[in-house]
DNA sequence: TCCAGAAATTATCAACTGATAAATTATCAC
DNA sequence: GTGATAATTTATCAGTTGATAATTTCTGGA
């Protein structure tokens, strides 16, 4: 007998038949939903639920887990340093990679309530973001101009968070899509390779000039 | 007698007092508060609302045309298109001001959480920015490079995206605030200069070579 | 075929929630 | 002061909600 015709399924089966359905549905109607709207949608009855997870706290968890999970290519960062090819063949590389895991409807909006419930969700994962990829970055752009770095605490800091902005920009496209509901253009790839162009040419380019930045800091106001 | 020490307030007063204390309670909360935790923490009873707010949704709407209201100078665009500046000193003049107007906890976790439940909610504002503003800006800095902007409606679009990048960093630094919670550099004027020379340099610098992209869109995949 | 055990549903509960009506309390003009 | 009026609270309700217990239905092996 085919398990979709079954009526009663193994525990297992549907337990992630749940959770596939409840990511589903909690990315398109947000953290509001109520136990029994998500049991009348997948057409099981409420209590069911409670079989199969503890409390709504529960599944909301599990639901994260799974969203998040394996979402991240721990070979991203050393692709991202292997300079066998240019800077920009390897920021293009990467961000194909991280915009194709990133940029779809449930990771988007579950991303985006969850971190507006509790940020504590999202921690790790951007923690991963900021301390490891950004400095990578903005690194290897350096080391293309042929200018050592900046150095000292504001600087690294001013570093990260022009990488933010270049990098955010790509994550941002998902929020308009999927949040915004605006349309996105289809075609990524001349997307991603006219941004990586201005970023790494303006980064080159203005690299030398940002100590200057940081030494008038405050200074215009 | 002081109007704060009043137990019975004038209804326009107190119909203030519940909107703007119920829109720093929707910012921390989000939208699942119930009408009776926010009557709580504002210290009345929970039917005195509906004196003031016809339902729960209405006390929405007027809390998001509170936030939304005001918000956006019609001044900005003007300024951007006045060439006595140069193109970076304009949009940092620019950014100065939009950044103060949105880099708030209210108005971003508002926004946020709102399109999240209907995008038809932010769709205005975000249509001033995609019509006006993005056109605008892109044009100016083509000017500054001495060359004619690409034509035709893929170099439109992909001109709209670059500006979308990187005036989207802006506003996602205060999601990075407000939502994810991670703290930010507080010296905002020179991440403001940062970026806008990185952004100005690398479009004037590439700008020649769009429509090489456009040209080869699709070709290498 | 039949039944033991697992899977699922029905029935139910106490607490919560948005909303309304009735009763109470403060304010102010006279 | 006093009473008319507006502001606020208390009481209350019907529908909802997360969760549990009791009951029923299905499945697969002997």
């Amino acid at each position: 007998m085919a398990k979709s015709a079954r009526k009663y399924l193994d525990a297992a089966d549907r337990e992630q038949q749940i959770l596939e359905f409840a990511i589903d549905f909690v990315a398109q109607r947000g953290l509001r939903f109520t136990t029994r709207e998500l049991a009348d949608a997948l057409g099981v009855s409420q209590p069911l639920l409670y079989r199969y997870f503890k409390n709504r706290d529960d599944l909301l968890q599990k639901i994260y887990d799974e969203v998040y999970l394996k979402r991240w290519d721990p070979a991203w960062n050393a692709q991202l340093a292997d300079r066998s090819l240019s800077i920009r063949d390897r920021l293009v590389r990467y961000l194909t990679a991280y915009t194709e895991a990133i940029l779809d409807e449930r990771w988007i909006r579950i991303f985006i309530a969850s971190a507006l419930e509790d940020p504590q969700i999202t921690k790790k994962y951007l923690g991963l973001l900021h301390e490891t990829t950004f400095p990578l970055i903005f690194a290897e752009v350096a080391a293309e101009a042929g200018v050592a770095a900046p150095t000292g605490h504001q600087a690294d800091e001013l570093a990260i968070e022009i990488v933010w902005g270049f990098h955010s920009s790509f994550f941002y496209m998902g929020v308009r899509k999927y949040i915004y509901r605006n349309t996105i253009p289809d075609d990524l790839d001349l997307i991603i390779r006219a941004r990586v162009d201005v970023f790494v040419s303006g980064l080159v380019e203005s690299m030398p000039r940002l100590e200057g930045h940081i030494a008038n800091a405050g200074a215009g106001r």
